[in-house]
DNA sequence: AGAAAATGAACCC
DNA sequence: TGGGTTCCCTTTTC
């Protein structure tokens, strides 16, 4: 509490002066700095002025506005003001003069009256004074009111939570071997100490290789690499449509704008033939499109009748494909599950209800090695598994409980044994093993990854390259002072032990990354940071030499350490890039052009 | 620089 | 149960 206190820089006093009155002002109130006296902050950050208050606030509208016994005043204040101040303006008895509203005010006095708004420190989380919430600078300072944003537990702040995440800045990726058999500890205990250290054979892809800049429309929701073509990444927007893009070549990309109508929530391949491509949206629609051709066909429409309101809308967000069967699965914001056979193009059955009634079904999973076996996640705050052979209502093995709303859940890629979900109370739960005891996770992973209505949401991803299915990548919500840069990094997470393996950033994507996707088969990681898709690979010897040479000249120019600050979005990097496309100018002008803006990262390091 | 908009879930009664 | 209200680390555009 009060951390602030004392801290002339962090108080502010403010009072905006507003005529209620459109002949004297603009639609919007105006504000200004000025000198604020103790009788009016008395009566509340939003009271009423005195009928004589007005003239005087005309007058110091002209005058300046710093004061060093403003702050004094201020301080003093803080201590005590913390306990009324929750409901201030109510707390005030009424039918003082004072406490009439300027509105009435005005009408009965017939003239012009003024509104005096004094926001002094004024918490604009919990809305009472004393202290304030949000950015100083990289650091995010929490409302000391609000349980923890991180851990939700009450009575610490993010700054001072048991889970924060606090990795040392260029930290050496852990290996992704965890799981050690006695064999192992033998070598470790007895060999390891008189070898030289083996270079681990994970590889984070933590450097910045490539990117597309505002690729997409809207944000991106979905991503998938194509089954067969290296190269090859396909992503999804919040308005539907459907990108292709080559990142070796990367002038190669194509967008389908017409597969569907809003949001794309999630990309299939058809295992059986890799230039098919099934998507599914909130439109209420299940598109496959050959990506070849470029030609698609509708394969489902949960609203044939259009449009009548949210309350009959109907929108697919959980899709996955049982290549057994040549079935489709598919799952609508109403709780229902669609079988679809993906030859006949028609539905099988009756929808199943395997969510609470009304409720969005966010995820569903085929188990890889026993494709009948179905995962799905909802936002009835439960998991369950099914079988899909003798599916009805309530027939679910297990319900797997959680504390919000389940944002995903997948098995295991290899062997199909553990499950991985997100979960909006900022949980990763992991259950090892599902014939097991499933009736709580095995572990569960304090990680920030909220719900924010403008962010697509997090869901942690296994690295389907990985025989120990331990390791997971998830982006982060939470943002880290890097170097006076606040950057939302995308965390490596070991999931036996909760480790964070390694954390991902660029100082030049200050963005969230909520979507994060790995490379069937290589070290590649690729990302979705609001409009932009980006694509990681692991850093070479050379890229790490020049990098700490790179931090050498800095420190060099700008002294020990600080960094010149970025304080812009993608499009502001300070950098120049190799092919010449990515200097301020030209970003510039790739804003009016979409689609035609690439970088390649590495370039950047050519200063 | 500051405001508005887009828009999903929780919570309240 | 349902509608109205609120809302904490967004991002973009004007």
């Amino acid at each position: 509490m009060g951390r602030n206190v004392g801290n002339p820089d962090a108080i502010h006093e403010y009072r905006s002066l507003a005529s209620y009155s459109h002949r004297h002002m603009g639609p919007t109130t105006r504000a200004r700095f000025v000198h604020n006296r103790r009788r009016r902050r008395r009566r509340g950050p939003y009271a009423a002025p005195d009928d004589d208050d007005e003239e005087e606030d005309q007058q110091e509208a002209s005058s300046s506005s710093s004061s060093s016994d403003e702050g004094e005043e201020d301080a003093e204040e803080e201590g005590s003001g913390e306990v009324d101040d929750d409901d201030g303006e109510a707390a005030e008895p009424s039918g003082k003069e004072e406490e009439v509203s300027p509105v009435a005010a005005a009408a009965r006095s017939g003239r012009k009256a003024s509104i005096t708004i004094s926001l002094k420190k004024v918490c604009k989380v919990c809305k009472s004074t004393g202290h304030e919430a949000g950015f100083k600078g990289a650091v995010y300072i929490d409302c000391p009111r609000k349980p923890c944003f991180l851990c939700k537990m009450p009575g610490h702040t993010t700054l001072t939570c048991p889970h924060r995440v606090a990795m040392e800045h260029g930290v050496i990726p852990a290996s992704r071997r965890n799981t050690n058999t006695s064999l192992d500890y033998v070598f470790q205990s007895q060999v390891k100490g008189k070898i030289p250290m083996v270079k681990p054979q994970f590889l984070i892809p933590n450097q910045l290789e490539c990117g597309n800049i505002k690729f997409h429309q809207r944000r991106v929701t979905c991503l998938e690499f194509h089954p067969t073509k290296n190269n090859v990444l396909l992503s999804g927007d919040k308005k539907g449509l459907l990108g292709v893009w080559d990142y070796v070549k990367l002038h190669e990309k194509i967008t389908y704008d017409s597969v569907h109508s809003c949001i794309l929530n999630s990309m299939k391949f058809d295992t059986t033939n890799d230039g098919l491509l099934y998507t599914a949206s909130s439109d209420g629609t299940i598109s496959s499109t050959d990506l070849d051709t470029g030609i698609g066909s509708s394969l489902l429409n949960l609203n044939p009748n259009g449009w009548n309101g949210p309350s009959t809308w109907r929108m697919i967000y959980g899709m996955d494909f049982n290549s057994d069967k040549g079935l489709l699965l598919v799952a609508d914001s109403f709780g229902f599950l669609h079988l679809l056979d993906r030859r006949l193009k028609a539905r099988i059955g009756d929808p199943i209800l395997i969510h609470k009634k009304g409720s969005k079904v966010t995820s569903l999973h085929c188990n890889p090695a026993q494709p009948e076996v179905l995962l799905s996640s909802g936002n009835d705050h439960y998991a369950r598994i099914w079988d899909t052979r003798k599916l009805e209502p309530n027939s679910a093995f297990v319900s797997l409980a959680h504390g919000r709303v389940v944002n995903s859940g997948y098995f295991s890629p290899q062997s199909g044994n553990k499950i991985l979900t997100t979960c909006q109370d900022n949980r990763i739960r992991v259950w090892d093993y599902i014939f097991g005891n499933l009736e709580s996770p095995s572990r569960e992973i304090v990680h920030s990854h909220d719900f924010n209505r403008h962010l697509t949401p997090f869901k942690a991803e296994w690295d389907p390259k990985d025989h120990t299915e331990t390791v997971a990548v998830i982006g982060r919500y939470i943002s880290e002072n890097y170097n006076g840069i606040a950057l939302h990094p995308i965390d490596f997470i070991d999931t036996s032990t909760g480790k964070l393996l390694a954390e991902v950033m660029d100082p030049d994507i200050t963005t969230i990354s909520p979507v994060n996707k790995l490379h069937p088969r290589d070290d590649i990681l690729a990302s979705g940071s609001s409009r932009s898709i980006f694509i990681w690979k692991p850093k070479t010897e050379s890229d790490a030499t020049e990098e700490r040479n790179r931090e050498k000249a800095k420190e060099f120019v700008y002294g020990s350490g600080s960094r010149k600050k970025s304080n812009g979005k993608h499009e502001n990097s300070s950098d120049d890039d190799s092919d010449g496309s990515c200097d301020g100018k030209k970003k510039k002008k790739a804003k009016k052009t979409r689609f035609t803006h690439t970088i390649k990262g590495k370039g950047k390091s050519k200063v």
